[in-house]
DNA sequence: ACCTGAACACCGTTCAAGT
DNA sequence: ACCTGAACACCGTTCAAGT
């Protein structure tokens, strides 16, 4: 039980920031409520708006280091060519979502309200895992733009994503773990292994 | 203001679902509150417990009713060869998203509590939108077995919908309507127009 | 039998009051 | 200056009471 000076206001941050990601851990959003990490923590309801803006604020911040998580992990990824290497990054974010179901999960879940946009600070965290397609693209097509680039990533990326709500999400019958390997792999074969010239 | 013996309990349960409905496609999923709903046809909150067991049910119903409209829309589609009706299917299905934003987001952010799972009658409603796709690829190749058309169905609309995702949900940065379009295009042309016989 | 609406247990957020 | 915790306006759900 701490209290009262114990701790600074950027320690007091910290705790309430790793207390509310092993609540959404453990539980999912449902557990991600101000009451839950005021106990958690030792101080009371209101101390946690000393250190965040408001539930939201926080959220954004948790998704914030779940996406440096993912990035962290699909830096570690080690291949021999382009083509592996998406496969390789592909494979990454399946396992992610898949071992870090609640917080991958939040990631969509938790939306902005209404008209409000994702901070800078959180749409670079973004880019940075696209960034990381993006290279491998351009490394297999030296010839195309960067906007192009980009485009191709996202939709390489997308597609794999759709596969993960698809098969964690939205559990369609009979869809087991072999299954989804197959996907991405079905995916992969007819997105990566062919040349990109045919097509642009 | 409707009162007291002037609906039968099926007529209430039509108003509670359509205006239900109404608030969704309006305002998304903050604006589906019992007051609201119980305000929207002039009965009372606990009228809308006589005709759903809960907000739970009564979203499941409404979702339901979005997978019926999207099933009939992708059932009119007119096509020459199974080719262009995966691509026509798929773009019925981004249209459709794009259409009926509030609604077809919602499908995948309300979900089911927990452990349950979703009853027989809306397991029957997703599945009728995936054998629109199963359909055709069975008729591309007639050698393959019915699980794997279910697989690969499952796959090329998992994709589409990934995109769908990534361009309006977590609006990425500088992707209109064109974009979207194209990443459509890329995705089916990768996806659809080679053989299947290379793959399996 | 149908429908009400007060009551309950939650939720996020605020802010005067304490130390 | 830091932190409290009661208070407020919400939320879904229930159920004794009315007609």
């Amino acid at each position: 039980m701490a209290r009262r000076g114990h701790h600074t206001l950027e320690q007091i941050r910290n705790m309430v920031l790793i207390a509310a990601e092993e609540l959404v851990i453990e539980g999912g959003m449902p557990q991600l409520r101000v009451r839950n990490i005021a106990l958690k923590i030792g101080y009371t309801v209101g101390s946690i708006y000393m250190v965040f803006d408001n539930m939201n604020d926080l959220a954004l911040h948790i998704k914030g280091r779940t996406l440096d998580d993912l990035a962290q992990q699909m830096e570690q990824v080690q291949c021999v060519d382009s083509n592996q290497c998406l496969e390789k990054l592909a494979n990454c974010y399946i396992e992610f979502a898949n071992n870090n179901y609640n917080r991958w999960s939040m990631i969509f879940e938790q939306r902005m309200p209404e008209d409000a946009v994702a901070p800078e600070w959180y749409q670079q965290k973004v880019d940075a895992i696209y960034a990381l397609f993006e290279a491998q693209i351009a490394k297999l097509n030296p010839a195309l733009s960067a906007a192009k680039c980009k485009q191709i990533a996202l939709t390489f990326l997308a597609g794999i994503h759709g596969i993960c709500v698809f098969m964690l999400t939205t559990r369609i019958g009979c869809l087991n773990e072999n299954d989804l390997q197959e996907s991405v792999t079905l995916l992969i074969k007819r997105f990566v292994h062919d040349s990109w010239v045919n097509v642009y």
